[in-house]
DNA sequence: AGTCGAAAGTTGACACTTAAAATATTTCGC
DNA sequence: GCGAAATATTTTAAGTGTCAACTTTCGACT
């Protein structure tokens, strides 16, 4: 079992332009690689210890805080992807037994989804696994550093909501 | 045709934990949706204006740096990817027409891929418009943000290069 | 009552990704 | 020289991702 993960996009374009120009392609390259290599490493050990992929990891995290569940597109629209990628995915979490679609509303077409006990278990053990993960990997930046740089990706984000290409 | 893109991984998990950690994976899961908004942006743009993916581009932008090209081998290393994958994507391009695939080495195990005229025109039109929009995108960040982020972001490159996982 | 359009999900075609197996060629040890 | 290890690449199987087309169901309107 495997999963893609983004190459190394578009490195180093080294055109002409502002120094502005370039700067922002070369801030743009740094922020890539940076969550490029976390992400590998995430999918790597959701791999090697739980024989399973990240995708499926965010659905049951998605499904681990609605004991109520989730249908088909509330879950497509958490995770940002499309209505026919969560089919696949829950189709595969329900052969692994971790959560069961049903069709239990009044309104036949929508299937609710949700975590089994099996689950919401094994959710958890992952969840703490991540957690470590993502701690020691970020082990070498101070808290003053993290907090700068929660605050300036939020500046990049305005930026990127408001000057939409 | 299309590209996929990653979900926004693995949001909130709300363990407990020591505050540095939970403040890591906020940092972490940030760090992502910035990345990844930032790239389908660029995959969006790509497909519109060129009808191509950010693979190919990528692959045109390390061959755009070789007037000899590149091996097979060569360009999966540049883009950290599975030699497997480059072969698709390198067919594609030359169904394109925009590189070629020649085996001139003594060794004939060696196949040699170069951009073609039409590939390099190609390339540079592409790049010329992906540092338009990324500069764009990053429009409302100022030289001194960009400048703390790129020291930001190196500490975090180091970090998790020395905390393997 | 009957029809028409919107909404929820699934399916299909294609692209990208990996790891592992298969193929082809070279090189090295003897 | 010849067979085995090493190298370069392609192929294969499985998963993830998109969009577009399709099915089913619901709601609303005539």
């Amino acid at each position: 079992m495997t999963t893609p993960t983004a190459a190394p996009r578009a490195f180093a374009e080294k055109l002409g332009g502002a120094p502005h120009s370039k700067a922002s392609l070369r801030l743009w390259l740094r922020l890539l690689s940076c969550s490029m290599i976390i992400e590998r490493r995430v999918r790597a050990r959701l791999e090697e210890e739980f024989e399973t992929t990240l995708p499926r990891f965010d659905v049951l995290a998605a499904l681990e805080r609605e004991p109520d569940g989730l249908t088909m597109s509330q879950l497509s629209a958490a995770l940002l992807v499309s209505n026919g990628n969560i089919t696949g995915i829950v189709n595969r979490l329900i052969e692994e037994l971790l959560v069961i679609r049903t069709a239990e509303s009044e309104d036949k077409r929508i299937a609710t989804v949700r975590l089994t006990r099996k689950g919401r278990e094994t959710f958890q053990r992952m969840a703490r696994k991540h957690e470590e993960w993502v701690d020691k990997m970020f082990a070498g930046v101070t808290d003053t550093q993290m907090e700068q740089l929660m605050k300036l990706l939020a500046t990049v984000r305005h930026s990127i909501d408001e000057n939409p290409v």
